[in-house]
Formats: C-alpha cells, sequence, structure tokens
DNA sequence: CTGTCTATCTTTAGCAG
DNA sequence: CCTGCTAAAGATAGACA
C-alpha cells in the first residue's frame, strides 16, 4: 500500500486534524527539550489550540517560560525589526531559496539527460543532426566536462602507473568513475526530483 | 560503520553543540511552521542563545509573535498555574511513564524467558528442579497461559472441524501460531529492548 | 561558516483495538 | 479519549568540500 505524500497545507478533515495536532504538539515540545538540553539554551514555546482553552507551553515551569518571554519582551524595537521580516518576505525567501535549488536540480537533470545523449550517439543511436542547434551547444558542454573527466582520470592512472611499476592499473577503476550506462538506464529513470519543503535557515 | 547513538545530555564539544544548535534550530522552526499550516493554530517559538544577540522567534511576523505572546501573558494567574507545573513534577511525570513502560517490557522479557525454559523443560534440556522457589510459580503462571492458548486454539478448530465437514483440518495452522522453537532461539536474542526516549502527552 | 551527502535514527499518518 | 503498530517520510550526526 503506497501512502500518500503528505501536502502542507490546512488538514480539512476534523478528525485527522485533531490527532495530527495532538502528535505534531508533543513532537515540538519533545524537540524543544531536546534543544534546551543538548545545547543548554533558554527556549519557549506557546501552542494556542481551539482544542485547548489555555495554550501548551513549553517549558512547563511558569517562571521559566517568563524569563524567556520577559526577555523577548525587554528588547528594543529595533533589534526585533532587526530579525524580523514580515510573513511575505519570509515566504518570499523561502521562495527563493526553492527557486535556485529548483534551478540548480533542473540544470542537474538537463545535464544528465545531455549526458544520455552522448551515449546515444557514441552507440549509434541516435544521429547528432537530430538535434538543434542549443542542443548541440549543450551538448557540446557536456562532452567537454566528460572528456575532462576522462583526462583527469588518465593523468591519476598514469602517475599511479608511474609510481607503481610492479602491478597493473586495474581497468576496472576506469570502468567504474566514467562507465558507459547501458540499456537499463532509461531516459527518465535518472532524472531527479525536486522537493519545495526544506528547512530554512535565518 | 555504526554510528553511536546520541545521547540526550548537554554536548560538551563546542563544534558539535554549536552544529547541533543549528541543525535542530532550524528543524523546531520547521515544525513549527508546519504544525501552524497544517492545523491553523497560532504558535510562538523563541530560542535564545550564546551564538545570536538577538533571539530567534517563530512566527517571522512581529505582530504575530506578539499576539501570541500576549495572549498568553493576559491569562489569568490560575490558568498559567493550572497548566503549569515546575520543572520537578515535569520530569517526574515523564519518569512515572517511563518506568509504566519498563515494568511492562520487563515482565514481557520474563515472560518469554519462562516460555523458553519451558520449551527447554519439553526438550529435556533442562530439569525444572534447576530452578528457584519463585521462578517455578513464574513457570507455572506461563504454562498455564499457554495451556489456556492451546486450548482456546482446540475449540476453534474443533468448531471449524464441526461446520465444515468436507476438508481436514490444517494442523500447520497450530504449528503456525504455538510452534516450539527450535535451536537458534537464543536464550538472548528475543528480549525487547527498552526505550526511555518516549514523547510525553499533557 | 555554509552547504552537501549518507547512514541511521525519529517522527508520524493511517489504521485497529 | 488513549495505546500500539507499521511503513514511509523526515530529521540529523558526522564527515567533508
Amino acid at each position: 500500500m503506497t501512502r500518500n505524500r503528505v501536502k502542507m497545507a490546512y488538514i480539512e478533515n476534523e478528525t485527522s486534524r485533531k490527532a495530527t495536532f495532538r502528535k505534531r504538539k508533543g513532537g515540538i515540545m519533545k524537540k524543544a527539550l531536546e534543544l534546551s538540553t543538548l545545547c543548554d539554551v533558554p527556549i519557549a514555546v506557546i501552542v494556542q489550540s481551539e482544542y485547548n482553552s489555555v495554550p501548551e507551553v513549553f517549558p512547563p515551569s511558569r517562571q521559566a517560560m517568563g524569563n524567556v518571554v520577559a526577555r523577548w519582551d525587554s528588547l528594543p524595537l529595533v533589534d526585533k525589526t532587526k530579525k524580523m521580516m514580515n510573513q511575505e518576505q519570509f515566504i518570499q525567501q523561502r521562495i527563493t531559496k526553492a527557486t535556485e535549488s529548483c534551478k540548480k536540480v533542473a540544470k542537474e537533470n538537463k545535464e544528465l539527460a545531455m549526458k544520455e545523449v552522448m551515449y546515444d550517439c557514441l552507440r549509434g543511436d541516435t544521429a547528432p543532426c537530430d538535434l538543434g542547434e542549443g542542443e548541440l551547444r549543450d551538448l557540446g558542454g557536456v562532452i567537454d566536462q566528460y572528456i575532462k573527466g576522462l583526462n583527469r582520470r588518465i593523468q591519476v592512472l598514469m602517475r599511479d602507473h608511474a609510481s607503481s611499476s610492479t602491478s597493473v592499473v586495474p581497468d576496472a577503476d576506469v570502468a567504474t568513475s566514467v562507465a558507459m550506462p547501458t540499456a537499463e538506464m532509461g531516459s527518465s529513470s535518472n532524472v531527479k526530483d525536486f522537493d519545495l519543503n526544506q528547512t530554512q535557515s535565518e
């Protein structure tokens, strides 16, 4: 049974939402306890909910809780503002990061695809004339990278061979790092996924 | 390579502690975002640290943050107190729960061990006279349970046999549910672990 | 410091009792 | 409401670039 990936969105179903809330609230409180234990940092968590009239809080000591909140309250407005950004900026930051990662993955995917085309050409399965001008240029770049990799590998092998003249350089090593893929490498089988669900840092 | 389980204690090593702090702070903030998104609950997190002069907070909007904290502050003292317990009580609660689980697991382990003794006796590998008085009593309990299980199973099989007279009752079924373990069941191989690291609820 | 990778460990959604 | 289970997703320690 393949369970669906949980979407990061408001859970409409009342029962599920409540169950999720209970579980995740416990999870956050535990994480808070762990962080404060492992690193000895003051931390406060306040969770309001429609399920409890009184908010859940960490730490469970009123005084410790009050201390953290008070220190926050007493901060100069400038400091708060410096650290703060409004919700829009916050989301914008996530989008920016996600977009960067996305582009990076897209680029990698394109290079993988080009590499496959290259292998096709080498095997004679595809004629280069089937490609458009832009694709040919990209393919050229990939081939350049590939040849550079081969040359680096050759350098290493030749140096190794020179220093250790008693044994033959293992060709299997070359095969491992620059092997030509065989049929089971489908056209879409090795394309990477992209996931927006990433942690942001400050 | 078997990595060591991380102990839930203050991390002495400065570098590790800092790295852990950064990662886990991000983790908590992400969890907070997820919880507030999934269940649409107001939540506030404040993390002070020696690494940043200004605390890290969630949500990143000053106003939303202030709202949650203000609502907390405005609560009557009785309500706060009702929800609160001091650190000692908090830890005591965890210990109580953990102790219960521990006892339960210990009991299960003891029964498993007794069961193995019983099998040993049945096979003739161990003579019952090797056991102490208390162990004999426990063994008696286990055997009683076992025989009850066998009788229940027999009841079921006889009922099935009575209703479906066309087919022979499959003995393999009995073997599956009450099979006598063979040599590979080592004396300590099937003893359960106990882990104190559990989530507490309110 | 910041990001990356991967082997493990932890959390949790969904279901059953 | 709670507990337990399991498969899958997520978090993260440690090592490295």
